[in-house]
DNA sequence: GAGGTGACGGCGG
DNA sequence: GCCGCCGCCACCT
């Protein structure tokens, strides 16, 4: 079971409190994967068949990168917005303030 | 088995 | 501050 990973992404990725977002590279950073781009492929291969809140997890520049890879584009950020995180142009409103690091999990 | 691609990030110009 | 290139690791063709 190489894919270990994927469950660990999956689990930090459910661990984001509602109404906050997180970005790619520091899931990665925090589970030392060395690239960011395991985790949006993590996400893309767990997707189905699994309730990961995908929608929490952007881009470094706060944009809705993976709305794609839903099943509509606009269920991302309608999810979003259903979590009282305001959306704007597919990029997250507040995002500094919004942002929440996966290293507080260890706090 | 090899090449190209991807829900990204960092660095240079 | 914006645009472009390279690096990263695993999956798909």
């Amino acid at each position: 079971m190489a894919a270990q990973y994927i469950t660990d992404v999956h689990d930090v990725a459910s661990s984001i409190p509602r109404g906050r977002v997180t970005t790619y590279g520091s899931i990665a950073s925090f589970l030392t994967l060395g690239s960011a781009r395991m985790v949006g492929w993590a996400m893309n291969k767990c997707l189905p068949g699994e309730e990961v809140p995908a929608h929490r997890v952007l881009n470094r520049k706060g944009e809705l990168s993976g709305r794609n890879a839903f099943s509509t584009p606009t269920l991302m950020q309608e999810r979003l917005e259903a979590e009282g995180v305001s959306v704007t142009d597919n990029k997250v409103d507040n995002f500094a303030e919004l942002f929440w690091n996966p290293t507080e999990l260890l706090e």
